[in-house]
DNA sequence: TAGTACTTGGGTAATTAGGGCG
DNA sequence: CATGTCCTAATTACCCAAGTAC
């Protein structure tokens, strides 16, 4: 019995984990610096450490990246 | 570890790395907009940016490269 | 506490997308 | 039909110094 009961709620927000800047640049091919401009332009979503450096949840960036495959399809 | 299970999302797209419309043209010493008509056709696979531009899987590069270019011998 | 690697911010070059032409 | 080139707008890359993460 008792079984794992899903809370969502803190939990669910970090659900996968979290991003930092250089690990979805690396996964995009892109520069640190450029997700940075998705983060502040709203393309992405982000969190901030206490001392303000971004961090991204792992499951929109797969989601975003999952979106933007191979959408050339014609 | 790590149990092995077809995972052909994320993790697969991305393998290997991935390239930049440039680095793919030196490759093919084409223009990139010609690896850009690729992508366009079909011919390449490609994933895009949160900003639209376009990037391909280091994988398929080079074997296309040895599929197209080892031909033409006598 | 110290040390290394990383992130932030702002500015300025370099690429890329997209359409059209030859 | 495929490739290269010209154009403009948009996106991305590299430069720095100072602060944060671990």
């Amino acid at each position: 019995m008792a079984a794992p009961v899903e809370r969502r709620t803190v939990e669910t927000a970090t659900a996968g984990g979290l991003m930092t800047p250089a690990e979805v640049a690396k996964l995009f091919r892109v520069d640190p610096k450029t997700v940075t401009r998705w983060a502040q332009s709203g393309k992405l979503s982000s969190l901030r450490t206490l001392g303000g450096h971004r961090r991204y949840r792992r499951d929109e960036v797969e989601r975003l990246l999952r979106a933007n495959l191979q959408a050339e399809s014609v």
